[in-house]
DNA sequence: CAAACCAATCTGGTTAACCAATTTAGATTA
DNA sequence: TAATCTAAATTGGTTAACCAGATTGGTTTG
């Protein structure tokens, strides 16, 4: 068999090929829920590919919850039927990467939520690990230096203290993106800073005495400008 | 070396003291962003791990944009500074997995927002797709049948409409647990299914004459009884 | 002295052989 | 005939050897 080393893109263009040949798999033998898939070296030799890039799709359809693997035994359809599972997959495969307009507006959107039930939810330990990223960003726009990361972490330690292990796992997951355009088109400027300490201690004393709508209308103060700034980059 | 099949859960408590081994690296060793992580094999020989559940937990912070492979090349600090990466890190490692009430929670969260954005944003061939779910929602339930799975189809193809890709594919990592504790808990009776006809029509409708605030109003309606479901499960 | 070059080395990715738990089918037995 | 047992085949997971591109450090060359 001929040999390639792939490149990122090359790799994501690949597994997205077998995702879908899977796909069609499931819809022509009409596998339904419980059923099990072929062995992975039928499949990766049936596809024309290399087990462990067989492997890797697998493992992102279990991420999405479509497939289940049990080990001696095989891969089995997730129970949810195949009209969803038919859907799904489509939608998986048209899925493109988020841009930094998606992200502000997930983040907002999230954050809104996040500082509401983090009012209602919070425990004395969240209270402790809000002060003291609250502190950390303080002390570093003190200093006159950068805090992107500083301040998101505060954002960070809301989510947590939110309770809701989900939109805690999709605020992680748009972390990175965020720092990296804030760094990237200079969102923070140091006057924005200075006002970011009060409207974050504002936001945490809303939570302390557990004032959901008072924490929401403090964070959306916070997010105004971030909010025209993303309303205005189209 | 001693060879053990782990099963499931004693992977991923594997993957996390792996995760928790990285993190303690890159703070020992006070890593930046651009930094070389140590390879592959230097990392599993001194984790006392096998190269591949080392691999398996470096594509896990790939993820979460924590690390960044290049291939023959190395694994590298993503472009969030050490404070940020150490919080998230922490984060990660803590996360639980979400019940049922999150998921819900979560999922009204979203919907509210996506119904409102396909408004805003819809074009022809979005139209078009939840036309066709919303009638083979109808279909199936005119037939007396069950139609959770068309019913959460028709809900992701007013996500996909929305045009904000973080928040169609939130939706979409939600969905199958959503499906499944439905089935499991019968949230859906007949009477409610019928009704969700005509709601699901009223909230089409609003979304092609693009008119958000009804979209969002209408979506509340219809989540007012899965609202309170949601929040008497306690 | 600096720039260009080259080979040895190191890298993540790939492959194929291997492991043991599981499944299965046929033989055995009650 | 039906239940039970056993051994062979099948399974996802693991391992180690291998691949070729990238890196590096020393040498040569202008």
């Amino acid at each position: 068999m001929k040999f390639e080393t792939l490149t990122k893109v090359e790799n994501k263009t690949l597994q997205k090929e077998i995702i879908s040949k899977i796909r069609d798999l499931i819809n022509y033998k009409n596998l339904e829920p419980g059923d099990k898939l072929p062995s992975e070296r039928m499949l990766s030799e049936k596809f024309g590919v290399s087990r462990s890039n067989l492997r890797e799709a697998i493992q992102r359809l279990e991420f999405y919850g479509l497939l289940k693997s049990k080990p001696q035994s095989g891969t089995f359809i997730a129970d949810i039927g195949p009209v969803a599972m038919k859907g799904m997959l489509n939608d998986i495969l048209e899925l493109e990467a988020p841009d930094f307009k998606c992200l502000v507006e997930t983040r907002i959107l999230l954050e809104l939520k996040t500082a509401r039930l983090a009012a209602l939810r919070r425990t004395e330990e969240d209270l402790a690990q809000m002060k003291n990223a609250l502190d950390a960003y303080s002390a570093k726009v003190m200093k006159g230096e950068d805090a992107v990361q500083e301040d998101l972490l505060f954002h960070l330690s809301i989510a947590k203290a939110g309770g809701n292990s989900s939109l805690h796992t999709f605020m992680l997951i748009i972390t990175p993106g965020i720092i990296t355009n804030f760094e990237k088109y200079h969102v923070c400027d140091e006057d924005r800073a200075f006002k970011g300490i009060q409207e974050h201690n504002a936001i945490y004393e809303a939570i302390k005495s557990q004032d959901p709508k008072l924490a929401k209308e403090r964070m959306k103060v916070h997010f105004k400008m971030l909010y025209q700034y993303c309303y205005n980059m189209e």
